[in-house]
DNA sequence: TCATACCGGGG
DNA sequence: GTGTACGGTATGA
């Protein structure tokens, strides 16, 4: 009898409260569980186990049992020792092959072999988390303050600490002792997570380079270990061959809020950036007070004014802490179904990192043979459409989008990947996105505010989360072990063709198409249509559309602007301005021109086209004026070239932003230095360096207007040309009084203009 | 101008 | 014993 589908997804085993698994390739086995709150740590054997192709290199007596199906990998071998088991495998390897194996990993297609803890995991069937909510957890933050951002020149000065009941204190004095502090505050808060952000791409590695320099044991695991351990990474901190590593404190989850950012922004694309000030003031944790220090003027600070540090170090760890909560909950929750460690499943790829384990899961489950990795045959991945219909302004917006259109697809055509005879992908996605509902629906169902409606939204972020990549998986080249380019380009061709069928068919209704991009498509309706109408005709369009496939009416909007693919603005009828797209959102871009932008879009939208040509005329006399402060024409920009570097192509070619550092009298930088520049007059061009976080920023006006009237002109006033013609755009956007045949700017019209 | 490499973050 | 989810920018040909 086949196991049932939701073991699949959940495992099977019910044994609750697990806060950590530390497995060794002896088979011992330790479980940290959090039962009613408190602590128990469990030993346990396990039998270590991996899967082969063949038995003719196995020890004598090893213990195998064959697999059912037509995969390659058949053998299930189990052992009470994985290093001896893998040793023989490789000595016997070597004497089949007659050339030397060194480590069972050269027979990589012939094989499956997880880490120990998830050997432990998938074989017992037991997963993180069960009958846990996420305020369960016992989660401590640190976060280091330095004197700079090389561990081997640089030291810590100050340690934030917040421990799990919310106190947080500041660890002070000589660098051994602060290390010494942090090692014993973990000990006594005895967290089941450490948190902080970019923990292992910053504190961690300083952390242990420094305690390793200072002869300091650090601690901070449960197993008594006096160091951190590695493991590769896809992200983290580099080791000596070049390869990422991250570290591992056994008995603890080591988990980087940067992961979660970059997983929710990847999917909502709504974030300034991804430092912690930054997504904290945009998600509104931070505080109204929150002391800021530019990152390089830390160390200075807390020599004139240790206090403000404190503060500032304190801010960090309480932000860290409801960040790590608000963002958090889709990893806690996945933990509760693929056998992996949280902080694995923290920063993993959805593709590679959950479902992979899931499906070999399942597979074992089933007693079924898996599958060997194979490499593709050449063949290319083929895309998503893209298409823009017209440019320039149109008036009665409507986005109709599919939800989920890839997995929709999936799931309406059954493709999933060739090898996987069971099905178990699409079967997993089908009970993803049933349970995810429920899940949605329960949330909905719970108080706000509440843990409930938390634990229910998470988990559905979760689902959403592995449904949404199931496609990325199987376009995922040789990587995963189901990979199937052929069935991702049958999921893409099927997209296109349905993209196109909505456009027909919303076209043949009367409406305007706009621009088509994957799953959506924006158009202008009729000036005798109202919201009925615009809902009726995306249900008509939705009823020809395959079961499962659910076009939806995602918005109306009073009118846009089309500029280019991917780089448009909305007006919202409540008077809300939306801008997509580079074109319209740029780190680089000029305070005082995007301001230009908003206003001049804003009037646009709005009819007011009189109202553009003044937003025009009055940003070039605020600068001319120098109404305009020095921080709104300046530009951020990264430094790329050490100082050194640069004096050397110095008499080649000069550099705004490095003749800027100069001018201000830095001859000091590091590279990935982040620094606002602005063109001042005399000199040909003279810049001068802005300090972007503390402070105010000093406001000299010295900025040569000439050249910021021409990048108004050229770079922000050109997102306007498709919405005019030629000549009236020349009139809108002249600079002195309107020339002679220009007719008045009160007749001009926006445009729109229908891509041949 | 186009292709590709590499960064995102931390003090 | 990990990964190839994107989109920007900086670079070299």
């Amino acid at each position: 009898m086949p196991p049932h589908p939701d073991e699949w997804l959940w495992g099977w085993d019910p044994t609750p409260g697990i806060v950590s698994v530390w497995a060794e390739p002896s088979g011992h086995a330790t479980i940290w569980r959090r039962i009613a709150g408190e602590l128990v740590r469990e030993e346990a054997r396990f039998r270590p186990w991996l899967v082969l192709d063949r038995t003719d290199d196995l020890p004598a007596g090893a213990a195998v049992r064959e697999l059912t199906g037509e995969g390659a990998l058949r053998y299930l071998v189990r052992a009470d020792d994985l290093d001896a088991l893998t040793s023989a495998i490789t000595q016997a390897a070597s004497r089949r092959l007659a050339r030397r194996i060194g480590h069972i990993r050269e027979l990589e297609d012939g094989l499956v072999l997880l880490p120990p803890d998830e050997q432990y995991l998938v074989a017992t069937g037991r997963t993180y988390f069960r009958d846990l909510a996420f305020d369960d957890l016992r989660r401590l933050q640190f976060d280091l303050e330095t004197t700079g951002l090389d561990p081997l020149r640089d030291r810590i000065f100050l340690i934030a600490v917040r421990d799990p009941d919310g106190r947080t204190h500041v660890l002070e004095g000589d660098e051994a002792s602060i290390i010494a502090q942090l090692v014993a505050a973990v000990a006594a808060a005895d967290p089941d997570v450490i948190e902080n952000h970019n923990l292992h791409g910053f504190d961690l590695p300083f952390l242990d380079r420094r305690a390793r320099i200072l002869g300091v044991p650090l601690r901070l695991g449960r197993t008594g270990d006096t160091q951190l351990r590695q493991r590769g990474a896809r992200r983290g901190a580099a080791s000596q061959n070049g390869r990422k590593i991250r570290f591992v404190a056994p008995g603890r989850e080591l988990i980087d809020t940067l992961d979660a950012v970059l997983r929710h922004d990847f999917a909502t694309r709504e974030l300034p950036g991804h430092g912690l000030k930054a997504v904290a003031r945009h998600l509104g944790i931070a505080g109204a007070d929150r002391e800021l220090i530019a990152g390089a003027r830390v160390h200075d600070v807390y020599l004139a004014d240790p206090a403000r540090v404190r503060r500032y170090a304190i801010a960090d760890v309480e932000e860290v802490a409801g960040l790590a909560r608000m963002m958090g909950g889709a990893a806690f929750a996945l933990a509760k179904l693929a056998p992996r460690r949280y902080e694995r499943l923290a920063d993993a790829g959805a593709a590679t990192g959950v479902i992979d384990p899931l499906l070999v899961r399942a597979y074992l489950r089933s007693g079924a043979a898996l599958p060997a990795h194979q490499r593709g045959d050449g063949t290319q991945h083929s895309g998503a459409a893209l298409h823009l219909f017209a440019s320039g302004v149109a008036e009665r917006i409507v986005k109709a989008d599919v939800a989920s259109l890839y997995p929709s697809l999936m799931r309406a055509y059954r493709i999933g990947p060739a090898r996987d005879r069971l099905g178990a992908l699409l079967a997993l996605v089908d009970r993803l996105v049933e349970q995810r509902l429920a899940a949605k629906a329960a949330a909905r169902a719970a108080p706000a505010g509440s843990r409930e409606r938390y634990t229910h939204e998470a988990m559905s972020a979760a689902m959403k989360l592995v449904v949404n990549s199931a496609y990325g998986y199987l376009g995922a080249g040789e990587l995963t072990r189901f990979a199937d380019v052929h069935a991702a380009n049958e999921v893409t061709r099927h997209g296109r063709e349905l993209l196109d069928q909505m456009c027909r068919e919303l076209a043949a209704r009367g409406v305007t198409l706009l621009e088509a991009d994957t799953d959506g498509v924006y158009f202008a309706v009729p000036a005798s249509w109202d919201e009925r109408d615009e809902r009726r005709v995306v249900a008509e369009v939705a009823a020809l559309l395959p079961p499962l496939v659910q076009l939806e009416f995602e918005g109306r909007y009073a009118a846009m602007l089309s500029h280019e693919p991917k780089n448009y603005a909305l007006l919202g009828y409540d008077g809300k301005l939306a801008l997509r797209g580079v074109a319209f959102r740029s780190s680089r871009a000029e305070p005082f021109g995007e301001a230009f932008l908003r206003d001049a879009i804003a009037r646009l939208l709005a009819g007011d086209v009189i109202g553009v040509h003044a937003a025009y005329v009055a940003t070039i006399r605020a600068l001319r004026g120098r109404r305009i402060t020095t921080y709104d024409v300046s530009s951020r920009v990264r430094l790329t070239k050490l100082p050194g570097e640069y004096h050397e192509t110095r008499a080649a070619r000069r550099e705004l932003a490095y003749e800027a550092m100069l001018a201000a009298g830095r001859t000091t930088w590091a590279i990935g230095d982040r620094v606002r520049v602005y063109r001042a007059v005399g000199g040909g061009g003279l810049v001068r360096e802005i300090d972007d976080e503390a402070g105010e920023p000093e406001d000299p006006r010295d900025y040569d207007v000439d050249h910021y009237v021409r990048v108004l002109r050229d770079t922000f006033a050109a997102r306007f040309a498709s919405a005019f013609t030629p000549d009236d755009f020349a009139t809108i956007f002249e600079d002195n009084q309107l020339s002679l045949f220009s007719r008045p700017i009160a007749a001009i019209r926006p445009i729109l203009t229908i891509s041949p």
